[in-house]
DNA sequence: GGGGTGCATGTCCGT
DNA sequence: CGGACATGCACCCCA
């Protein structure tokens, strides 16, 4: 810490800038966007330790609020802070201790804010919406590009910082911007809505636009699911009382599905800033599964009353958005891998003509074993018990599953006692799978049916399902042929221009690229 | 002997 | 380090 005080001849937080001090020690403080860390003194330092960092930094800022279980005040509008407090469904925030020790819910769903809310895991992550901040009620978040470095910043018009995260080399390259229109309903404006594969495997998750999928009742009955899990049987009896019936949708066909796989299209949701690590991984690999989830702390943009982002309309009905659970029993547990992908689009399709919604429940890859000839599906523990009815036997119950077709599979739901746990599997899956042709790498999507409950599974294939030598045989014949004739066409050009040489009329190469686009054939 | 079932175990990942 | 999960394997049943 000497080498630290030598480097920083004053305490390093603005608030305080102690010269060196005489008594106490050098602390290390948050690390440094230049590496290092921070310079504090031993009061400051200290501080920073022990979690209350914002009471000695930002004593004069806003931001502050209320612990809705104890009435601690809270800084919520700081990065030191983060950790200090949970955003509550319901609204307000709640400190670690109450975390810690949960206690009744303090806020109904009526008296929630009827504006357009992000999904309530979203709203763990990215938190409050702005009008639950009293401290900031009118600002506006907007992202920023740190050219001093690749950091995002989302730093609210006050300069108040909110978040900052760094980010890794490249990231910067391709980053949503967002502008605010100030006139009007504060609508939102994307530039550039276009991220690499890299920048989007990082991004945490790809928020659900609360479109006219989600009846205000079922926020409602989301935010009442935020009570005791284990006492909770809210969605287990919807589906108790749907008799369990649930419908196998062919969510695509293959070649719409591959049009609008997250390979190709990569996945931009202007409403989401961030997506989770695993993303990449999931669609590149499904067999690998290698990278991380980054979870930052952020709020969504805002967007004004109604009018929540809606792919459709805005011209992206094919991205491949990662939903956040709905709801379920547990949901809070529900790793960013499991939140189902599903295009509005195969939504529509699930739906059909009907008037009923599609609420995306889960997804999940298939490995080489679900996909065997064994006949079990395992599926993800916080998923079953989240969204299926609960079993407290390991025979578990039947479930009748209903495809697209209108033919009805019968599968057993049941559970192994696993070292103390319980390991869920779906049996008697074989002649569904052999009968859809699903593989390992393939994702099946769990969905329900609103209203009534009932349960859809849909499936897509894994992107690279397609055949790789094929493909590339495609193409490793196709593309010399295509440069061939290209040469050919400038040839034939020159010749006309130098020796008034009628060129022959072969097919325009533009037309040729065309047909392959629509072929999917991409050089 | 083949297939199904239940359990054990190793690996991976989140905390 | 513990939980979740993929998978291996032993045991059982049946043709």
């Amino acid at each position: 810490m000497a080498g630290m005080a030598a480097a920083a001849a004053r305490c390093m937080n603005a608030a305080c800038g102690a010269p060196a001090p005489g008594v106490g020690e050098w602390r290390k403080g948050w690390p440094l966007r230049s590496g290092g860390f921070a310079v504090l003194c031993d009061k400051c330092g200290l501080a920073f330790e022990q979690l209350v960092f914002c009471d000695i930094f930002h004593q004069k800022e806003s931001g502050w609020r209320d612990c809705s279980f104890c009435g601690k005040r809270l800084h919520c509008g700081c990065v030191a802070s983060k950790n200090s407090f949970d955003l509550l469904d319901s609204g307000g925030v709640q400190c670690v201790n109450c975390m810690k020790n949960p206690g009744p819910q303090p806020v109904s769903c009526q008296v929630a804010p009827k504006l357009f809310l992000p999904p309530p895991n979203n709203q763990r992550l990215f938190g409050k919406s702005d009008e639950l901040l009293p401290g900031r009620p009118l600002e506006s978040p907007s992202l920023m590009l740190d050219s001093r470095s690749d950091d995002i910043a989302i730093i609210t018009k006050s300069n108040h910082p909110f978040m900052v995260k760094n980010l890794e080399i490249g990231q910067s390259s391709n980053i949503l911007r967002q502008k605010e229109i100030e006139n009007g309903a504060r609508q939102i404006k994307w530039e550039q809505p276009t991220l690499s594969i890299g920048d989007m495997g990082r991004m945490p998750f790809l928020i659900r636009p609360q479109s006219a999928l989600e009846s205000p009742q079922s926020q409602c009955t989301r935010r009442d699911d935020n009570r005791d899990p284990t006492a909770d049987s809210t969605t287990s009896e919807s589906i108790s009382e749907a008799g369990l019936s649930m419908s196998l949708g062919i969510a695509n066909n293959g070649n719409k599905m591959e049009a609008t796989s997250t390979m190709e299209r990569p996945m931009v949701s202007p409403t989401t800033p961030f997506s989770e690590g695993r993303e990449l991984a999931t669609t590149l690999s499904p067999f690998q599964h290698a990278q991380r989830a980054r979870h930052f702390l952020t709020r969504p943009p805002r967007v004004a009353e109604g009018a929540a982002f809606d792919p459709m309309r805005d011209g992206f009905p094919h991205l491949r958005v990662a939903r956040p659970p709905a709801e379920g029993r547990g949901r809070n547990q529900l790793l960013p891998r499991y939140w189902p992908r599903i295009t509005d689009q195969e939504l529509q399709q699930i739906s059909g003509d009907s008037n009923s919604t599609i609420v995306p429940l889960f997804e999940k890859v298939l490995s080489a074993s679900d996909a065997g000839r064994i006949g079990r599906l395992v599926l993800p523990k916080a998923c079953a018990e989240a969204y299926f009815p609960p079993i407290s036997q390991p025979e578990g119950r039947p479930l009748t599953i209903q495809d697209a077709k209108g033919k009805e599979w019968h599968f057993q739901f049941r559970f192994w006692p696993n070292n103390n746990s319980r390991m869920y599997v779906l049996e008697g899956v074989t002649p569904c799978i052999q009968s859809l042709q699903l593989q390992a790498g393939d994702t099946v999507t769990f969905s329900r049916i609103e209203p009534g409950g009932k349960l859809v599974m849909g499936f897509r294939k894994a992107t690279n399902t397609v055949s790789l030598p094929v493909s590339l045989n495609f193409k490793a014949i196709l593309f010399p042929i295509l440069c061939l004739q290209l040469y050919f066409n400038v040839f034939m050009l020159l010749l006309h221009r130098t020796h008034r040489f009628q060129p022959l009329q072969l097919v325009p190469f533009s037309v040729i690229h065309s047909f392959l686009t629509q072929m999917r054939i991409y050089l």
